[in-house]
DNA sequence: CGGTACATTGAGGCAAGTCAAGTTGAGTGG
DNA sequence: CCACTCAACTTGACTTGCCTCAATGTACCG
């Protein structure tokens, strides 16, 4: 039973642009079905293609790079809404993995599609393009607050980017927002040890700013969390659905 | 005197794709003419937009982030053949500042027509897709490189950069290839202080691996170059000259 | 109840930051 | 031609934020 693109859940959310009817049709005829994907499943991997592309409905997931000396660098999370594959559908390779984190379900759509998206709907073509380019953005954003930001700085950052991008797709109840991840990923995504990342969010949470436990974050003190984080954010528009 | 697109002087560099001759017959419309920027030259300013996009012709310069707290992350550096003001031109707005270092010359294309190349020129909206995606790339291997390793291997990685990037646009003159920016440029691109980032290049010079000085770059033994980066750089194959 | 996975806490060491002084070279003006 | 300034690069001494190691706590599960 997969869910008709005319009433995608997503589709309300505040995060997301309007769609038009014409558009919601084709993108009836472009979704092929849908993926449930358990914990830990390997999407995409690293260094290979697919034949699929995916949005993520539901759950969440990471996207990281394994290095050669076996560190590994979360490039950021996956959410209800983000679009997966855009590389393999345009490079024909992936250069970072995509694991699924909770249990994630996803409309997957076929790569070989993917050209005529562009000749056929080419404001559905420039809207994965301004995918790519809020991509863009927030990687721009993460490495001014990796390269120049210290620990709690880069944390704070974190936090307040999940609680703003989950609020954006409806996954809020009463200021509590739904964070599967283990510390580790935290760690491995703002560039800190795991003991440093931990010792960290002890801090926040002592101070009164936000509270991290059990797979959810909760947001104390908005302000001082924004005022922490010390970055202007980039993108509160609302951004395409695909 | 500007320059025709059909006698373009990157068309023949190794790392750009070979453009048809029906592409190149629409280039000539988009573009609109060559902007000459001094030193200095601010191009785009982080936080508005721009009435025109543009493509480095000649010259060097670097992308940057300004943080509230006063510091500067490089995102990147401006080469030749770089498409600039992609955000601009699909989100409106740009999110890093770009400023030219050396004398520059630019290819200009009004930004009111980018939505045209979507309509009617498929294959080159789907190569700025494809540029877009290519960014994606380049910046989730320098967050790898900056989030997981030291020091030394921050610079090699960025020397390393320098010189496979220029290679491709035919900017090496036997070994050398020139590279005008100033050493905090570079510390501000690889979340080094300055002080620390001198130092590293003097010890890669020591040991016979690379020389930066006098704005050229003289990398003397690319295998250890590499091997001290430790990443496993991404695109290789050629790209889409816009 | 032992085993595993994740979170937590303390102690010690090192990589990188900060501060400060000195060198070099280009540009300027008396 | 020399004295001065200024911007970039260099080097040494000291400080510190973060990493590493190692142990303990806690929940869940077969």
């Amino acid at each position: 039973m997969t869910v008709d693109c005319q009433n995608c859940p997503l589709r309300d959310c505040e995060g997301f642009q309007p769609m038009t009817d014409d558009t919601v049709h084709f993108m009836r005829r472009f979704k092929k079905g849908e993926l449930q994907a358990e914990p830990g499943t390997q999407i995409m991997t690293q260094g290979s293609s697919s034949t699929h592309l995916f949005t993520c409905l539901e759950g969440q997931g990471v996207r990281y790079k394994d290095l050669p000396n076996g560190e590994r660098q979360v490039i950021s999370f996956v959410l209800p809404g983000d679009f997966i594959g855009l590389q393999a559908g345009v490079m024909g390779e992936m250069t970072h993995s995509v694991e699924a984190t909770t249990e994630m379900t996803l409309c997957t759509f076929n790569r070989s599609d993917f050209w005529n998206l562009f000749k056929e709907q080419p404001a559905r073509g420039f809207d994965i393009t301004r995918i790519a380019a809020l991509e863009e953005c927030f990687l721009g954003e993460a490495l001014a607050v990796i390269g120049q930001l210290k620990a709690r700085a880069r944390v704070a950052w974190a936090l307040w980017r999940f609680q703003t991008r989950l609020e954006e797709v409806c996954e809020v109840t009463d200021g509590h927002v739904p964070l599967p991840f283990k510390q580790q990923d935290l760690a491995d995504a703002v560039g800190l040890s795991l003991v440093h990342t931990n010792k960290t969010l002890a801090r926040l949470r002592e101070d009164q700013i936000a509270t991290w436990s059990d797979g959810w974050l909760t947001v104390h003190d908005p302000e001082r969390l924004a005022a922490e984080a010390a970055v202007a954010d980039c993108e509160t528009t609302p951004r395409p659905l695909i």
